[in-house]
DNA sequence: CGGGGAGCGTATCGTATGTTACGTATTTTG
DNA sequence: CAAAATACGTAACATACGATACGCTCCCCG
């Protein structure tokens, strides 16, 4: 998904700056920078539409070829004729990058504004990308959501269950360490395979599965929670923004931002989030959370 | 236009208010909130897809139908059936709030950070903590040491050895899980105390051994780094702002914030410290690490 | 266990939308 | 000033898109 949008992207990026002759150093050049370039070459009814678009920029440009016309006070071949002329093949092609482009402006709020040039190296974009995607991912999750799916975790009537993919299982193991304190009968799922499908013979109902998945999204996770998910257990679904194929057969879903400059995907916002629900389910179940950790402070 | 687009989503806000007896005080009711009110009301397909909605916020619902469809793997007419129940007579109209809604956004660009109004409840604190968190363990943290850790992390020619406490240790795995994948000889040390003390005898002055403690610091990790210091090895250490006793032996130490308003202190601050290193070390072993990670893709 | 209902997907249909050909208007140039 | 070229809109066209009818499956209740 990423990739080829970033593919089309670049594709385009060459075909424009080839014939302007800036060269290869050009970093992001978004439409609308690519509008101020030629704007002054352009006819006088195209540069209607071009300041049509600005002027409503984004938005007009992803109504329908009419809409734009009639707000440009143009006809639609005009309007085809200048998004032909920003170098785009067609007008769908044409809304595809602004889409893309809105969904990376709107993916990091922050960092386009607070871009600090003096931390020349590799730790501060990292940093910064991070926390990006913490706000934006508590942005996406209401606190109603967060409250429903504490309510369900406090509620140890049924059996809890934990279990995470490659990389994601510590945050599985992390969230285990805490719940098993102040609830009973919190079990993280270890091991290969075959051991957990062999707990399934317990899971029912009441019973509550946490999965931590994001890219690439394992297999066996996925047949783990379709399995689970028939013997009616209800399932609590930490991913990443693209929802993990086990989100269908999920009673709650969390969609944590994962993307940061580097080669590895980011799992620090599901861990926040995690946190955050260790934090709540606790202070749900006050007081009895607290006559529990009494209590096992005596077994030491 | 503008007028018309209004009128039409003033009509909707009737409609949609008008059963939840809410009455007329809602201000400006969001897409967004909208779906999060309704969600649990809606069968599990349509919920998927009100999930890829709100994780892809509000791109996804500027594409096509067929898009839409394939993203939330389900059928177009669930996509459909999903819109109408959200009050829109037909998709075109859901797109047109969205865009109206987008076009509100962009125009006010002090809204965007108070999106929520909603946000009275525990989760809100507990987040600016966080970030606080964050923002406060880096700016204590120097590139330059970053830097120098991430470079002995990278040096393969000798051991590498992950430990941590009670909760911190899947942090430690977490590490591990990675690092493991771009150098050799990388081990997480789990099980009894007895266990690591017995890999002690492998570890010399070239290795490296990562602790994560924080309090309360265990007795156990600490009898186990001063006899792995005696030996030469070189500590790194991941602790509170309060330092571990560790930190005496440790050539490295990365003190990390961890006060947050709930009963249980962060790890947050630490976990993304440790992502920022397996970054920076995947970095500085190009393009080694990248042969090894497609070495290990041909393993399978 | 059998009947009814809700949920969802497949396939088909109608239409709104983008596209293009062509003619007219307007500007440019010799 | 004439003639050509460019620009622009009208109208017809084709396609892709949203809408809908239908049937299958699953689940709940009698």
């Amino acid at each position: 998904m990423i990739s080829y949008s970033l593919f089309r992207f670049v594709k385009r990026l060459f075909r424009n700056v080839g014939d302007t002759g800036l060269g290869t150093q050009t970093t992001t050049t978004s439409i609308a920078e690519l509008i101020a370039d030629r704007i002054d070459s352009m006819p006088a009814g195209e540069r209607r539409a071009a300041q049509t678009l600005v002027a409503n920029y984004p938005v007009i440009g992803l109504k329908t070829v009419a809409d734009f016309s009639q707000q440009a006070g143009v006809s639609s071949p005009t309007i085809l004729r200048f998004v032909a002329r920003l170098g785009f093949q067609n007008y769908p092609e044409f809304q595809s990058a602004l889409q893309d482009e809105l969904a990376a402006q709107l993916q990091s709020p922050a960092s386009r504004t607070t871009i600090s040039p003096n931390r020349s190296d590799a730790a501060s974009p990292m940093i910064e990308a991070t926390l990006d995607n913490l706000r934006e991912t508590f942005r996406h999750l209401s606190d109603k959501q967060l409250n429903e799916i504490a309510e369900k975790m406090a509620d140890h009537r049924g059996h809890m269950f934990l279990i995470g993919g490659r990389f994601t299982d510590p945050l599985a193991r992390y969230m285990a360490a805490h719940l098993a304190i102040i609830r009973p009968n919190v079990f993280h799922l270890v091991g290969q395979e075959s051991m957990w499908r062999d707990r399934l013979i317990d899971m029912g109902k009441r019973d509550v599965l946490v999965i931590f998945d994001i890219r690439r999204y394992q297999d066996s996770l996925i047949r783990f929670a379709e399995k689970a998910h028939q013997r009616g257990v209800q399932i609590v679904l930490f991913t990443d923004q693209w929802l993990s194929p086990i989100a269908r057969f999920a009673r709650h879903v969390i969609a944590g931002r994962t993307a940061v400059p580097s080669p590895w995907d980011s799992s620090a916002a599901l861990f926040v989030v995690a946190e955050t629900l260790i934090g709540a389910v606790t202070r749900q179940m006050e007081p009895d959370s607290a006559r529990r950790i009494r209590e096992m402070e005596g077994l030491r």
